[in-house]
RNA sequence: GCAGGUAUGC
C-alpha cells in the first residue's frame, strides 16, 4: 500500500491524473484497499480529469470502508465534487459533515467561483465570515475574482480594506488576485503599489501587472515590466 | 523547500 501511495503521488506531482487514477484501479482490483492517507490522492485525481462518475465510485469506495471520520477525506471529496461542477453532490457532503475547517470551507468556496455561480460564492463568503473558521490566503485568492468580475472600484477597497486586517495582503496568491482585481476595477494604480511591494513576485504576479497594463493599453509600460522582468532573472510564458 | 494525504491567484 505504501508503495501504490508513493506512486500516485509522484504522478499526481507531475500532473498525470490519468495514469494515478488507472493505479488505483489496478491496487482496487489486485484485492487491496485504500486507506485515509490513500483516498484524497485518488479524488484528487478525479478532481484533475473532472471525471464525476469515478469520483462517486471513490465516494462509495470511502463509505464502504469507513472512512468517514477523517476530515482530509471528506474535504478531498468536496473538493472534487466542486471540481466536477456537482455543487449540489459538494453541498451535501459540506453539509453531512461533523467537522469542518477552513479547507472544507474554501473548496467548496473556489468550486461556486469556479463555476460561475458568483453571488452564491459572495454569500458563502458572508457566511464564512460570521461563522468562527478564521480566513485562509487560499480562501481570499479564491474570492478575490469575484470582485475582479464585479469591477466596482468601491467593492475592490472594501475587501482590500478587509484582506488587510487578516495579514494575508502580501501573500503572493492573494497579491497577484488583488492586483488582478485593481486592474480590472479601474486603480492600475494600486496594482502598481502593490505590486512593488510584494517580495516573492512569481510568474503570476508578474503576468497580472503586464496584463492590467496590456488591457489599459498602456504599452510603454508594459513593455518595461517586460525588461525588468527579464532583469530580474524571470522569462515569460 | 520536502518529511506518506486535501483547498487558493494571471
Amino acid at each position: 500500500l505504501f508503495s501504490w501511495t508513493a506512486v500516485i503521488g509522484a504522478l499526481l506531482n507531475s500532473g498525470s491524473f490519468a495514469p494515478a487514477f488507472g493505479f488505483y484501479r489496478e491496487m482496487v482490483m489486485s484485492g487491496i484497499c485504500a486507506d485515509h492517507f490513500l483516498y484524497p490522492l485518488v479524488l484528487k485525481s478525479c478532481a484533475g480529469t473532472r471525471d464525476l462518475r469515478d469520483g462517486r465510485r471513490v465516494h462509495a469506495d470511502v463509505l464502504r470502508s469507513g472512512f468517514c471520520w477523517d476530515l482530509v477525506v471528506m474535504n478531498s471529496l468536496v473538493d472534487m465534487y466542486a471540481k466536477c461542477e456537482s455543487l449540489e453532490e459538494a453541498e451535501s457532503v459540506f453539509g453531512e459533515m461533523t467537522e469542518r475547517d477552513v479547507v472544507t470551507w474554501t473548496s467548496l468556496l473556489a468550486g461556486y467561483v469556479q463555476t460561475g455561480y458568483r453571488l452564491e460564492a459572495l454569500d458563502f463568503f458572508r457566511e464564512m465570515l460570521t461563522s468562527d473558521v478564521k480566513l485562509s490566503s487560499a480562501t481570499l485568492a479564491a474570492i478575490l475574482p469575484v470582485f475582479s468580475d464585479l469591477g466596482s472600484f468601491d467593492l475592490a477597497r472594501q475587501i482590500h480594506g478587509l484582506i488587510v486586517g487578516t495579514g494575508c495582503e502580501l501573500d503572493k496568491f492573494v497579491a497577484s488576485a488583488l492586483i488582478d482585481m485593481y486592474a480590472s476595477c479601474g486603480g492600475l494604480g494600486y496594482s502598481r503599489l502593490l505590486f512593488n511591494r510584494v517580495k516573492e513576485r512569481d510568474i503570476v504576479s508578474w503576468n497580472a501587472m503586464i496584463k492590467g497594463y496590456a488591457q489599459a493599453k498602456l504599452f510603454d509600460e508594459m513593455i518595461e515590466l517586460l525588461f525588468q522582468m527579464h532583469a530580474d532573472g524571470m522569462s515569460p510564458n
